[in-house]
DNA sequence: GCCAACGTTGGC
DNA sequence: GCCAACGTTGGC
């Protein structure tokens, strides 16, 4: 249908490792070592303004902020086969009220997102009806 | 090509 | 720290 939208995805990290003030120092990150098919399928899927939702795994559990892709379908310079993908990401903004997990699985309209049916795919897609039911969420309070 | 064993990830 | 879910590997 609309097509006039961006792709819409979940990146997830573990804060201790590197969290949302660390993409936020940076200004932008690199997005690598994903070794799982599935998320290289998703990583590879990404365009430049493409939207992802940063997700604190591990430790906090929620959506913290707003990242956009800018540059996409880069081989991951950590593997040395050329077949894992990376792409890189800049911090767009930081969420009013982070949406946690619980929240997330709470909602009777997002159990069926990619973030829960697979937890622990590190990177997951995000329908456009989601997308918007989550940052209405973040606006809630 | 199938299935069991193992390792890793992530929520609790 | 523990346990469940999933992916990958290796034997047959």
């Amino acid at each position: 249908m609309s097509q006039d939208r961006p792709r819409y995805w979940l990146i997830k990290s573990e804060p201790d490792e590197y969290g949302w003030d660390d993409l936020v120092a940076e200004g932008e990150g690199l997005w690598e070592g994903v070794r799982n098919h599935s998320a290289k399928l998703n990583l590879q899927a990404m365009e430049v303004g493409d939207q992802c939702f940063f997700y604190h795994s591990r430790e906090g559990l929620e959506i913290v902020g707003i990242a956009e892709v800018s540059v996409a379908g880069i081989g991951d310079p950590t593997d040395d086969t050329g077949k894992w993908a990376a792409v890189k990401v800049k911090p767009l903004r930081k969420l009013d009220n982070p949406v946690t997990l619980k929240q997330i699985k709470a909602e009777p309209r997002l159990v069926d997102c990619e973030l829960v049916r697979m937890s622990r795919l590190s990177v997951a897609k995000i329908t456009p009806e989601e997308w918007d039911i989550i940052c209405a969420m973040a606006q809630g309070g």
